[in-house]
DNA sequence: GACGCTATGGTTAGATG
DNA sequence: GCATCTAACCATAGCGT
């Protein structure tokens, strides 16, 4: 696709953007990330805050948790006008019934958002493998230079499992020595054994493993069955 | 000197902060910031700002710009303007509020569990396939049977391979042949070329495909390294 | 023109003095 | 508490769609 189709945020000097446009998207920009900075330091802090913002258009933008205009009121004067005393007890019940649906709604908030960015995150390690394990993709699905490149790697693959193997084999072979506990008879066969129209492997290293596996547990089924099943994956 | 001194700026979760000296410290930089943002909002864009913030200890914060009481004014001058608590009309808008804010906590708890139950199905979805495909684990973290049934597992794929590799060799070259595009020529240096100490396949098909494999594309670069870097993984 | 992307600048959690 | 530092995380300017 594209290597640089962007050159990233660039930095601004903090006066007036000139122009218009330019500002419009700005000023949407930014009055959201700083009603998304209020909201998260009332959630972190569990503190009230209001913002009221007027728009170069002269509109009026508010965040207010729990409401704007209950902290107005109580910053006008430090005590809340409890409505005025006709029915305090009422207008207190009431108040705490938006109080409590108030924080109900910001817990809930940031609980959709966690639960997002979880769904997000993982939807991008999903891509991400995608991109990465194409060789998992069907066999059929595979084009043909992919499928040059699958068997090549096959060999690179082969090789390291064969060197990992040996140095496996070998610290099996002395803990099994040690403790006594793992028999280690049987024929070997070889990998002819469970494969016996192919290869060779010509490394040292690639004997010890196959005389191995040839000897001791003969695979769990499933775990085989899974193997081959899945022919067209890996 | 240091090398680690710190272990730099860490995620922390979006809720109430439990440790009161953390969340007075926090309160403290994010209260800050948040009327930095503010005042950038103001200057980039000409807008009026108010923000009344009541900390943890209910002191009142306060930034505005060009006041917060002018802004105020003009922000209740516009809106119902709900002082006085005996109104049917005050009452009414409280009503209304507690309504929406009803709707939109039964929309969030949608939300919530809809998002939940996504991340919990994927949750689901990546454990079962961490269960299917252990083997794309870190070879070093493999145990040794694993590491048997992987090498047998090699060989069967690669037989697999094989065929499938020599059918896509000929649908290839007829594809080929037809519009004249792809160039095929190359010396064939086998599979040997890629691989040089390890196997030699002596399956009728696999030499098609390693003759073609050694003369057409030669692998696109990032795919190769990533097949041989990730030289833990399958 | 709302949305999405990416590179980059800015903010801030944690530690330290 | 406040200032400072560092390493991450996060917001967002500039583009593309």
């Amino acid at each position: 696709m594209k290597r640089k189709s962007s050159s990233g945020r660039q930095k601004i000097p903090i006066e007036k953007i000139p122009k218009k446009s330019h500002l419009q998207v700005t000023f949407s920009k930014r009055r959201s990330g700083l009603f998304k900075k209020a909201s998260e330091l009332c959630t972190l802090c569990g503190v009230e805050i209001a913002i009221i913002v007027f728009s170069p258009a002269d509109k009026a933008f508010s965040f207010g948790h729990p409401e704007v205009e209950s902290i107005i009121d109580r910053y006008l004067s430090r005590n809340p006008p409890s409505e005025s005393g006709a029915h305090p007890l009422v207008e207190a019940h009431r108040n705490a019934n938006v109080r409590e649906l108030n924080m109900q709604l910001t817990q809930l908030l940031g609980q959709v958002e966690t639960e997002r960015k979880k769904g997000e995150e993982m939807e991008q390690v999903r891509k991400a493998r995608q991109r990465q394990f194409w060789w998992e993709n069907p066999i059929e699905e595979l084009g043909f230079d992919e499928l040059q490149q699958l068997v090549v790697a096959m060999e690179e693959l082969k090789k390291n499992l064969g060197k990992m193997g040996s140095k496996m084999l070998m610290e099996h072979n002395s803990l099994a020595t040690e403790s006594s506990v793992m028999g280690m008879g049987g024929t070997n066969g070889g990998l002819g054994r469970y494969n016996n129209d192919v290869f060779e492997y010509k490394h040292g290293a690639m004997n010890n493993i196959s005389a191995a596996s040839s000897s001791n547990i003969l695979l769990p089924h499933h775990a085989y069955n899974n193997l081959n099943c899945r022919h067209g994956y890996l």
